[in-house]
DNA sequence: CTTGACATACGAATTACTTAGTACTAGAAA
DNA sequence: TTTCTAGTACTAAGTAATTCGTATGTCAAG
């Protein structure tokens, strides 16, 4: 059977987002980075924590009296999911009206394009 | 001050999609719509109609002794800001990334890269 | 040994999302 | 007129997401 959905919640990613940068990470090094940008409780952060290796995004084992929590599974993997979600609820499945937005709409800068322009000659 | 989140839960983007669809349509279009893929109560769809009016994603007005709604937004400015939201929220508001992801994945199809260069060469 | 610092475990409250039941109303049909 | 039908209004309940408080345990410093 498949893995599911591989959606993440936006606590959740912006979480996961900073283990993947550390490669490791425990509870007290993401609830000081959280705190940088907004007021949040360390329990908070745990039970977040927690939530995220009862779903099978984090493994943790145990360091000195804390745990040290590492991804489970690449971040590309994950983003991935993500997007396969966001495409399927947004265009049904279909990436290609996706890009015409993302072209139309200027979220696109020049140099992206022409690393756009690139990827598709060297997918030739 | 900006609009806000401009952002659809999935169940209120699945009633958009109707609506943007027809033009116009009352809760029965939708709800036998709906049911064409799921249980569903003709209430509930017209819950969620109400909510979406309220949010302002809907307008109503009196047809015969039913609502017809009609979309109070184009579908592109919508999907727009559901497009931007994701990228803020996932890749930190940065398109290029997302791209990147496409690409490589294979959600793209060869048509599409196609697509994209001709999308490309027409914006220079 | 006692205390303080720091960690986890557990439980609970709040809010948003989703679903749907019940009561009521007005027009159509008998 | 009475009854049936199709609609709206209102209420409520379940689930998930997010937040955090309290209780508890352990190690180290005094």
């Amino acid at each position: 059977m498949r893995p599911r959905h591989n959606t993440l919640t936006p606590q959740e990613l912006e979480i996961m987002k900073l283990v993947w940068q550390r490669g490791t990470a425990t509870v007290r090094d993401v609830y000081e980075a959280l705190l940088e940008r907004r007021k949040i409780a360390y329990t908070t952060v745990m039970t977040m924590m927690k939530i995220l290796e009862t779903k099978g995004y984090l493994k943790k084992r145990r360091q000195d009296r804390a745990f040290l929590y590492r991804p489970a599974h690449p971040k590309n993997q994950i983003i991935g999911g993500m997007i396969r979600e966001f495409i399927d609820r947004v265009f049904n499945g279909s990436a290609e009206p996706l890009l015409v937005h993302l072209v139309k709409s200027r979220h696109l800068s020049e140099k992206d394009l022409q690393k756009i322009a690139r990827m598709v000659k060297e997918s030739e």
